[in-house]
DNA sequence: CGGGCGCTCGCTGTATACAATGATCTGCAG
DNA sequence: CTGCAGATCATTGTATACAGCGAGCGCCCG
């Protein structure tokens, strides 16, 4: 069993589930597509029980689909369902916020906040944002909603926050856009780190209502901008954030 | 195989997965428990592998905890848990308020919730209220919160709402007391009533905003009722929902 | 030539067998 | 008597074998 020893001392079943998500992440299966369990284990490297532990796991993560007739198919998501769950994420996000101010962190928590978004701006300088810098943005976006989330100090948030984030297109970058999008990127970017500042500092002030109203108008303007997106530009556009991270990245 | 055929033709995955449930819900099983799977085989009558992908599936559902030596334990929730939880599904709740009042649903569309109102208001009518009375109620109230998430349209909202409920303390009976809190009972929930009235109402006018608020603030009424009744008798008068349904619905 | 029916094959769901890891208990030494 | 070390044993994680069901295809009949 032990045969390949290449890899960390990691259970199979967990291998087989990020290897997969990765591969429904990065557009190796389309959404819709079937999912066949022969094909996930010579895609992970083990045997069908871990596998198919891995695909009840992702199903409840949101990623895949039950079929009636037996197994599982990548999961398709409407124009709405994607506008839908930026709203949620904003919502529980605003709660996320509310909850910080309210419970009175320190100045000393938000800091890798302050540094991640210091780090973002530098990234967005220049006027024309490069693809790779578009990339660094996408992940370090993603770990400051982490953080925030981690600021509620509230296990049930903090669950409900990353649910929320599952949804392949609603992936804390907020919104997400194909490479052809970056000319506009910039303008859309500057504007989310003033939010981003703003819920810091109403934080900081222990103003829960402003930092919740902050969080869900930036959640607003997020599924604005990707409407208008889809409508110059059509749905074919919309990528998930993992995929430019990936594509810069290449592990 | 088919050797009991006097369940109905549903997969014996799904058969263990309701069978564990409920044990954990019923109270069969105290939080903090180790649960075997041996354990498991015998309560839901089928093999390793059915009970596995049961026990996977509760524990993204958040029942259960995988303990990291091996196997799986009920989850314990602190009271603030349960608190925050309570937040969460208030908030989710005030979402699909808003949304269902944005998008304009029909009056037609409000009409079982009324209706779940108008038999909580049979149940609640005389001054002190019976034990099977409360149990019923809890189940009316289940169904008219499970109504509103779907009045929101939203596949991801009503997700949410779902996920935010299985959390067994902060099921959508609002708030959770034991028998011994049926004295207090009534009161609570002739407020109840009056919110949810309003919310539907807010609906039906449209008006988001308010309907959200209402929401909120019902989940935030609930908390400090949950916090006082904790103050008053200590934790071990928090009972989940389903142990009352069940006491009074022998299956 | 087209449609319906039956068959076959592949796939999934389930059961069981095997291996490895962690826990507990006992015996021995200090 | 107590603490540590070794071994046994239970229990989980993984692999494989088996069975049933549905989808797809071909054949036969109209």
């Amino acid at each position: 069993m032990a045969e390949r020893e290449n890899e960390r001392s990691i259970s199979q079943t967990v291998r087989a589930q990020l290897t997969l998500r990765d591969l429904i992440l990065t557009g190796g299966l389309r959404p819709g597509e079937r999912i066949s369990e022969l094909q996930a284990v010579e895609a992970a490297g083990v045997s069908r029980t871990p596998v198919r532990m891995a695909l009840v796991r992702l199903e409840e993560e949101g990623l895949l689909e039950a079929i009636p007739s037996g197994g599982f198919m990548v999961k398709s998501f409407s124009e709405r369902d994607v506008l839908d769950s930026i709203e949620v994420r904003g919502t529980m996000e605003g709660l996320a916020a509310r909850l910080a101010a309210e419970r009175g962190v320190s100045v000393r928590d938000t800091e890798p906040m302050r540094e991640c978004l210091a780090q973002i701006d530098e990234l967005i300088a220049p006027q024309e944002i490069s693809f790779d810098a578009f990339s660094a943005y996408v992940a370090l976006n993603a770990r400051f909603h982490a953080l925030l989330a981690e600021l509620s100090r509230s296990p049930p948030v903090i669950r409900q926050v990353d649910r929320a984030s599952a949804l392949p297109f609603a992936s804390p970058s907020g919104f997400v856009m194909a490479q052809s999008a970056l000319p506009e990127a910039r303008h859309i970017l500057v504007v989310a780190q003033e939010h981003h500042r703003i819920v810091i500092d109403a934080i900081e002030n222990r103003e829960g209502a402003r930092a919740e109203a902050v969080m869900r108008e930036h959640a607003r303007l997020a599924a604005r901008n990707l409407r208008l997106a889809v409508k110059a530009r059509g749905p074919m556009d919309l990528v998930p954030a993992a995929v430019l991270i990936k594509a810069s990245n290449p592990s």
